[in-house]
DNA sequence: TTACGGGTTGGAGTGCACTCCAGGTCAAGC
DNA sequence: GCTTGACCTGGAGTGCACTCCAACCCGTAA
């Protein structure tokens, strides 16, 4: 397999694949008589892995720490293991967050459609909406709620 | 509120402050007698929401579009809706992937921790135990699955 | 044999999202 | 009056992750 098809079977480019093999993410292929570089299929299931990894949110720095380790073999095998151990918290995390949002934006979709349907807005909302209503300045210390906290939406589930 | 009170309350630097300012994030703010930024509080609520536009991974250029739309008042209501309407979308498929990597961890961590004590691997899962083992190079083609697709694992659940 | 399509290299350029800095102003406390 | 600390401005610098480019090489089909 050359670049030209690796591309394409893993949907980088061929700059992005020898980018990554400079920095280190890939190991460096084999080479055919003419130079150019020829690629084992197993590379694309590295590559996945690695995707996922990025995709995930993990930074460039610990995906080469990871390359890295996989280079040495089974003596990094509980290394490797406590960085998955790591960016799996991360990901259980980015999850709940996500999961929260999703519940903000149903709330906010759910209030825009009522007042763009007209509906005068329940006063439990009228913060939310003042705040996404593009609020003329105003400095009084008179609304509502305290200055912290004591949002009256987003938790509600997706 | 000044612009170090700020920064403290919303996490934010004051660079950061600064610069969301100047790029339209966060609208001009009044100033006082010295020429300095005062904030009411309000400011936070927007700024919290912005964090979360960001945090689940809108990019600069759609939280400015929407920062800008908000500016606009009611006028913009329905395109703000639309737009949180595709993030909405665009979270749940997040949340979906990195569910599915969730699975691909716990099942990369399991095997890893089975390799640490010595176990002898299943074949079923020999390739992904190959392939993160710093594959020595092997161009072949006889290897048990064909080139594209039957991965032995990755999508058991959560 | 020549054109072409795909490869090679090193290095420069891009876009995002800050982050830092120099050199200055201002208000309050000692 | 002077120092201190928070603030101001414009602009430069940083780190990530590519992306593009010029100039060259190689093998194959017409």
């Amino acid at each position: 397999m050359r670049i030209g098809d690796l591309a394409e079977k893993s949907g980088l480019s061929t700059d992005t694949l020898r980018y990554y093999e400079k920095i280190g993410l890939i190991p460096r292929p084999l080479r055919d008589g003419g130079g150019r570089r020829v690629y084992d299929r197993t590379i694309l299931r590295w590559i996945e892995f690695l995707d996922r990894l990025k995709a995930t949110g993990m930074g460039i720095r610990d995906r080469l720490r990871y390359a890295e380790l996989r280079t040495l073999g089974s003596a990094s095998l509980a290394e490797r293991r406590r960085m998955l151990e790591d960016h799996r918290r991360k990901v259980a995390a980015d999850i709940a967050r996500l999961t929260e949002t999703l519940g903000v934006l149903d709330d906010k979709v759910d209030l825009y459609r009522r007042m763009e349907a007209g509906e005068t807005v329940d006063p439990a909302f009228e913060s939310c909406a003042r705040t996404e209503h593009g609020a003329p300045p105003i400095q009084d210390s008179s609304s509502h709620d305290s200055s912290s906290g004591a949002r009256p939406r987003a938790d509600s589930g997706p």
